[in-house]
DNA sequence: TAACCCCCTAGCCAAACGGCTAGGTAGACG
DNA sequence: CGTCTACCTAGCCGTTTGGCTAGGGGGTTA
């Protein structure tokens, strides 16, 4: 159904000069071929592929074992798959740093991105033009590069008491996606087939990780996240 | 503390064979380039400004006039802003159409864009490059653009029976903010001094308004709409 | 002026929720 | 082997909801 788009452009350009190679990695064209004049106009930078889905990321770093992978983890319907693959390439490829390109900030994914690997966390909407292009080259010396907020975020959730930093299990987002279409805890158990206390269970746990004492404040907080 | 961004790369190209001048507004510097590159490719028109913020669009069109405003809703924390904007545009200068490029597809907004004046609606994921430039020539055609999905939508929605588009009012959404922080009725009621009647009587209207029966479900239709 | 919309308030009642304690199984890891 | 995690279930009890009916006041507009 979605083509995958490894390049829309031609991607002929791959300078030997060139000190960057990088491959983009976002459901968006425009985001791609934004980044991709920004990073090649004045710099060093070439970007040798272009990536609309997961699948094709793996494939195109594969093929071109990029120095960077710039990648929105929301690729699809679901943003774990892109913490799931950042995990498989920073384990397969060590010499590929990741930056994420991220639409919103979000302490879970910041904190769960970092742990799988990924050496830089900025927010589309905090890129300077000119930041980015310094972002990619920190993060291909291997310094971890975070946006204005992440930082902060971070030195409060791995800093202080190992907060244990809130990955919801499948389960509990399959609940969480009942609540938020509305549903009583007895539909939800009745549409997974588990009874009324283990939705609640669920729930429980699922507020205790969010910091949230009702439904729909859950709800939010998981929207926030781009877990919905 | 917000730069304006009127242009970040110097707008001098103003060709003058160019059949289509175009204002660009949207926060995100990448989308900017990106529109900008995808817009100018192979094609008769030329982007004579771009706009960060809701008053820099008021000045990019009063200076340039541009034939199309190509404008993402949502350049603030107020989505409404962005609303108000088009219609006071459309008012001033019925000679500029406008075609809304947004993150997300949203029948609240859809409805209440075209009602001020909006001759086009694209979401920023479904557009496919080429199909952006076509979408611009029938906008400024006076042709009226919408994206898949979003013609359904207000089909349903404009079509039947009137339905009345579902503008939610302020108190409504003050108090499904406060739902959404997790707020019992009694603590909203406290916070915006009314009665706990009065929190009930507002969410019974949203809920009817956004056709949801819980107000968790109220919570992720409102962030589904970017108002939160 | 009437019609309409937004805002505010009251009370009722069944259903749903939140917060808790106290169990159980299966698989993974060291 | 024990430990950990994810998952599942049960019951209790006070609070909060959803859905309803039935009002009043102020503002705008036709």
């Amino acid at each position: 159904m979605d083509s995958d788009v490894r390049s829309d452009v031609p991607l002929g350009r791959r300078s030997p000069l060139a000190n960057t190679r990088i491959v983009v990695a976002d459901r968006n064209v425009i985001i791609r071929v934004g980044l991709r004049s920004i990073l090649e106009r004045n710099t060093g930078m070439a970007v040798v592929a272009e990536a609309a889905t997961y699948d094709a990321v793996l494939d195109a770093v594969d093929e071109h074992g990029p120095d960077v992978l710039i990648i929105d983890l929301d690729l699809g319907d679901d943003t774990t798959r892109g913490l799931k693959l950042c995990e498989e390439i920073s384990d397969r490829y060590p010499g590929t740093r990741i930056l994420v390109l991220a639409n919103k900030l979000s302490e879970l994914i910041v904190v769960e991105a970092l742990r799988r690997g990924v050496t830089g966390y900025l927010t589309k909407d905090d890129v300077k033009a000119d930041e980015l292009s310094k972002g990619v080259k920190s993060v291909q010396a291997g310094d971890t590069v975070l946006g204005r907020g992440v930082s902060s975020l971070v030195a409060k959730g791995l800093g202080s008491t190992r907060h244990h930093a809130e990955h919801l299990t499948d389960r509990e987002l399959e609940v969480i996606r009942g609540v938020s279409n509305g549903l009583s805890n007895k539909q939800i158990a009745a549409q997974i087939f588990v009874s009324e206390s283990t939705v609640k269970f669920h729930l429980q746990n699922a507020s205790k990780k969010l910091n949230a004492h009702r439904r729909a404040e859950i709800v939010h907080r998981a929207a926030a996240a781009g877990l919905l």
